[in-house]
DNA sequence: CGATGGATTGACAATATTCAAAGACAGTGG
DNA sequence: CCACTGTCTTTGAATATTGTCAATCCATCG
């Protein structure tokens, strides 16, 4: 299979054969890990980062054995421990959700990027600040959203999100991740989230079982949830131009 | 008074003169605001980005009226807008808190720095990666704290911004937010807010009146919130040496 | 087939919200 | 200097939302 930062990079503008290999570096290496493994421990040293390239991962801290929440999920293309980059020690678990593939690189390959090419440093950058953007927006779910609007939310979120990561739109998709954990995600307890599942599914927004969602009503779901759709802009690198 | 950034970025790395002129020059025009007043609003066009350089601001998204959330405060040194690189219409409003003084400058002015110093294409990756982590502490604090120990946590989080902001380590600092912005920031209802408030007064955990609030037992609050501490340590550039 | 991990349900309890009213304080103009 | 205004804080009572606990169900896997 094909590289996963080449074919997302490639997604917003045209790279060289130099930033091809540049990229190609970070995915040298490849470690899997068994759904339910823990991939990385927090405390431990950080001297890596993490390139996803097959299957579901979550990021997670645990405070007190039963007071877990997880951060973020993280799929095909996506970093992880980009915010643990000034820190000499993990501040957060990796966990595999499913069976998943990683590939870990040293922090430093960063800066090599960054010094060799001005295109993939603004392109790095420009990730970075849109999971920033997507943080605000799990802070309003969590601040100010109900438990029902909540789950709808994060359902849609992870719909366009595989989208994007696996390139084809559909209203049916793998959801490969446990009540459970989608209660760490949101802040609620297992047994909330279930009751709001099935609310979903008695309104006939979503059909759900262990592996898979299919949503049935994209539009009721979205208005229920008061989806931002500027969120799904794709990324622009215009910035760099002139000085507006 | 001098440059924000120059003193931000000089205490974590030397710069060189070019360096110093680079940072100069994001500050080169000043916008002063008054309290509670507007600075920009959502959906205008996005080809600015600021750092504040005086007083409080926030960030905030409004739906539906009475539906606010508050992503986070900005002070002293803080950028703003750094999420919204990559959108060409702002996703969030910015809000004078209290009198505020900020640099607006050109999205395209940060790619000028990046091209003449790897250095502090760093120092921002790396200011922005902080950020990053300090938002999944947030998310962490929004999903699985109460209502007594979210207000804990912003009091000691805020004071150990003020600290880092304004150089002197401070039981007794300027804490000029409503409690209305602090419920908007926690997720919480104004009038639980004010009873939380009252109610680490009434365990002399705090004293606090309109504009200030001292800490009188910041141990006790750091046990109440679970504190992390990393969080405290001082930016870390080595990332960029060997890959060990 | 029994064992296991996850999903589901009901009854009850805790936490936080809402609404409405009253208090405190700073700033204003007379 | 005082009354007036508006904004923010404080309080109580009733309500809503979500959490907890414990039991049962269901699917999968050896």
């Amino acid at each position: 299979m094909g590289s996963c930062m080449v074919k997302k990079f490639a997604d917003y503008t045209d790279l060289t054969n130099q930033e091809k290999s540049l990229l190609l570096r970070l995915e040298e290496n490849e470690e899997t890990y068994q759904s339910g493994q823990l991939i990385r421990e927090k405390n431990q040293d950080a001297d890596h980062l993490y390139v996803v390239k097959k299957g579901w991962s979550f990021i997670s801290n645990t405070i007190d054995k039963n007071m877990r929440s997880i951060f973020d999920i993280r799929i095909s293309g996506d970093f992880i421990g980009i915010s643990e980059l000034s820190f000499s020690s993990a501040l957060y678990d990796i966990r595999a959700t499913t069976d998943v593939t990683v590939c870990p690189f040293p922090k430093s390959a960063l800066n090599e990027i960054f010094v060799e090419s001005p295109k993939l440093c603004r392109m790095f950058f420009a990730i970075l600040s849109r999971e920033q953007a997507l943080l605000y927006a799990r802070v309003f779910s969590l601040g100010r959203r109900t438990a029902l609007e909540k789950v709808a939310h994060l359902i849609l979120e992870m719909s366009f999100r595989t989208t994007r990561a696996y390139g084809e739109q559909n209203d049916e998709f793998s959801f490969p991740i446990k009540q459970e954990e989608i209660a760490d995600l949101l802040g609620l307890s297992t047994v909330h989230v279930n009751r709001c599942m099935n609310e979903l599914k008695r309104h006939n927004y979503i059909e759900y079982n262990r592996s898979g969602i299919k949503i049935l009503n994209r539009n009721k779901l979205m208005n229920l949830s008061e989806f931002e759709k500027q969120f799904l802009e794709p990324i622009d690198l215009k910035w760099h131009k002139s000085g507006n």
